[in-house]
DNA sequence: TTCATATACTTAAGTTTCTTATGCATAAGA
DNA sequence: TCTTATGCATAAGAAACTTAAGTATATGAA
């Protein structure tokens, strides 16, 4: 499709924080064991009541990457005459996601911290 | 000081996710009344146990871009010999810290749908 | 039948926001 | 004297987005 009438507004939503993408990819594919780029984009778009958007042009590059690190690979299936390309994630994939994932909460709190000095991290 | 001599290692830490900064700052300076840059990034330091590290390369410009927004005004002080340039939250900028802390605390409730969806949001 | 929407992937240009490194300057302690 | 701490500024480069364009198939509505 043609986006050049896509004059309808952007409603949505809380932007991404630059940096988080690539760890919310591994952690989806960590639970679902194989995903299609689309599925991901649908999955968070649910999970977060439409409010979290994930764009394709930052997906599909961050997709790419990961495959080259080798934290991913690919395998591609045709439903509907249409490809799916699903990736899963590698043995290093796999090792990747918790230090990733850990690394994004510590994060979390230390913002935390500096957002709401007086709660305490519980 | 010549850094050409720094070859400390970086011992330190969760990385800044990209986008936080500019709302951490602004937080600060809601807090604070008025602030110099390095007393940020000291303040950062502390309540973070230093495992948050502003850097200046980071703060500086952040700092001078908020300023050209309209959200911050400086006054200059003399401390030591030394100049301390202080900054202090506009009109403008005491009704942008509430809305970015906002839609910053949005994205992160979004970011632990996708990372924990069993966790309820509390 | 035509148009719009949904599904599905790719990539390029441009922007924002960092990191890293450099530079300047003063003060204080080893 | 050398290092660390205090204090600011800025430039080059990289990372990670946004925006926009392209390609292609399927489906439902007008």
């Amino acid at each position: 499709m043609h986006k050049k009438l896509k004059y309808i507004c952007n409603m949505s939503s809380s932007k991404l924080l630059k940096g988080s993408l690539a760890t919310i990819v591994l952690k989806l594919l960590e639970e679902h064991d194989k995903m299609y780029g689309y599925q991901i984009t649908q999955r968070v778009k649910a999970l977060t009541e439409g409010e979290l958007t994930i764009t394709e042009g930052a997906l599909y590059p961050t997709l790419h990457k990961l495959e080259a690190d080798g934290l991913l690979t690919t395998e591609t299936q045709k439903v509907d005459n249409r490809i799916r390309k699903y990736y899963s994630l590698t043995k290093q994939g796999n090792a990747e996601v918790k230090s990733k994932v850990a690394e994004l909460e510590e994060f979390l709190i230390n913002l935390q911290k500096v957002l709401n000095p007086k709660l305490g991290i519980g």
